[in-house]
DNA sequence: CTGAAAGCGCTTACAG
DNA sequence: CTGAAAGCGCTTACAG
């Protein structure tokens, strides 16, 4: 088993030429029924797969899509997020022979030039872009390359690229009545980066229903996302002469960040504090209390992006376009992070 | 920009055959300076990159490695280890334009077949091999490939493969007489994964100096590295009748889920218990109190790693086998969630 | 130092 | 339904 097998070896051991075993292997016309069952049968057994250069270069499909990463190494590493979504995208992947490659870079510009390269390479049939921004630089480039692209992220902002995105605002609405019913009067958000695409929904979501509520008072501090930003935010929350008697993090490791500082500054949660997470995950039901998330299917959602993009590449060839696609709305998973607001931090 | 460069286009524009820009783009000798430097500079000015398709099937290098997690989604996206590993393969592979296959799977079966597929596709020049095993079914079927392969472990068990691997058996001593001299005599581990080396290879370690410094008292219970059976295995630790003072998780979300249990039972960290992490990360940091924790530079392991797998593909050239390394060694971070023991702890 | 040619393992019109 | 041939974009002996 040192020798790769080609099909110039199944053509010789089959008395059938190359092209009569390509078209045998691939389900093209052609060939009979019965030369068809013999090829693919033989293959098998003698373990033959495609050489991927080969396809690649003979025209097929580099069988490859690409994910770029452009978060600092700080928060990668720790929000389950990512490994959700590519363990979801693989899975749909898996069925039709498409490999994942895995780019992790400082930023949008090295991202920008990564997805050159892969193009001028033909490394990969297409990209999923992630981290939409507002006014994302890198959407204009993947169109003038013409790279398949699917957007995960939305509505809107990304251009005449596909784009597939699970509803924030309904669940920001969900977040902000369920807070309102257990009579929370002042709520802040510890929120992501901003520019961000989700992180504005959110913050408009937030704000109008604040609004149309009648909240008493109500804040957003942005933050990088990682744990010590969430820290830092719950601090200075906790710390003003005004405090909020809610706390809605935008992930789920600022969201223990915020219990633990809760803890160390003798803030009781949930009696005079309610803490939130964006995205569930394990962290959210480790911590004590544990957390109540608002909980999306990631790994449902790498599996729709991965298809929706697979999709693409299918209805190109007709000219058939796929558009845009909203997954499965979050729903809310209640812990015991959030309570009515004792009387006395009603106060202040 | 919607074309793609060739080393035809190169070599029209340039006067020259084929061969030539090929000699003066990959520093072969055969071209004269000056031509090479005028082929480098078009090169550069017209945008091209090498089609990957092409140069892996004329008998270079793929110019990917591999690596398949075979973990189950439960534990794989809380820890931040595998991000920070990644991250550091990168890092080392991107001066030598590798890209990286990421894959993720159920089990060894199913990697194992991820190889032998990735074998036969060419798709890989190496893979990376994470998570060894005392009897590790993959290393034979990697030797019998021959597909270039680094082990992420050791040392020992790897077959003929080259390995890299962190000392963890001094980490380990290094652990136990920190406890001991805090006056700690009951010490509990909760481990990972039993099979897995580096768990034997701890609870060898963790054994020989519980008898050498004579403890009154010590255990083990393994777990899936997942915070929940680090919840359970610390609950069924603090609700027995003897009680360990400390205990010294495998991971770090496993001793985050510690910390909350003890919070959860009453018991006051590290008054009546202290904690430690394998593995740093923020998830120590953010919690209160915050863990102290055997420190690894995993990035840094990752950047080793891969600079060791690009050297061994070199080194087959001229018949230098690259062996075995062993990486920086750990170091103790300390935090809060370790001190003496207080006397009304001391009975049982 | 340079050019012409073969070959890597596939796919795909084009003839029969 | 099948075979012979060209071509994808590179690399690399082999002549000059």
């Amino acid at each position: 088993m040192t020798k790769r097998v080609t099909i110039t070896d199944i053509a010789r051991r089959a008395g059938l030429s190359k092209g009569a075993v390509s078209y045998a292997l691939n389900g093209q016309p052609g060939v009979s029924e019965s030369t068809r069952q013999r090829v693919l049968q033989m293959a098998l057994e003698m373990g033959w797969h495609p050489n991927s250069a080969a396809k690649a270069l003979s025209g097929a499909r580099a069988g490859a899509f690409g994910l770029v990463l452009a978060r600092p190494a700080s928060t990668l590493g720790v929000e389950p997020f990512f490994m959700k979504l590519i363990s979801g995208m693989e899975s749909a992947m898996a069925s039709s022979q498409t490999a994942l490659l895995l780019q992790v870079v400082a930023d949008h510009d090295a991202e920008i030039a990564t997805y050159r390269r892969w193009w001028a390479e033909r490394r990969v049939d297409g990209v999923f872009l992630i981290d939409l921004e507002v006014h994302d630089k890198r959407v204009p480039v993947l169109e003038e390359l013409k790279l398949p692209a699917m957007v995960v992220g939305g509505p809107g902002n990304h251009g005449t690229l596909p784009g597939v995105w699970i509803d924030d605002t309904s669940a920001m609405v969900m977040v902000m009545e369920y807070l309102a019913a257990l009579r929370h009067r002042r709520i802040a958000r510890v929120a992501g980066v901003p520019g961000m695409l989700h992180t504005e929904v959110r913050k408009e979501a937030f704000d109008e229903v604040s609004a149309r509520i009648g909240l008493a008072w109500s804040t957003t501090i942005n933050t990088d996302y990682s744990p010590e930003e969430g820290a830092q935010a719950t601090r200075r929350l906790l710390s003003a002469s005004t405090r909020p008697t809610a706390i809605v993090y935008d992930n789920d490791v600022m969201a223990v960040a915020g219990v633990s500082v809760a803890h160390e500054m003798g803030v009781d949660v949930p009696g005079d504090l309610s803490i939130m997470a964006w995205d569930d995950s394990v962290l959210c039901e480790i911590v004590h209390p544990p957390i109540t998330a608002v909980s999306r299917d990631i790994t449902g959602y790498g599996v729709h992006v991965a298809e929706r993009l697979l999709a693409l590449l299918d209805d190109d060839l007709d000219g058939q376009a796929v558009r845009d696609f909203e997954g499965v709305p979050p729903r809310l998973v209640v812990r015991g992070s959030t309570a009515r607001p004792v009387r006395s931090s009603v106060g202040a």
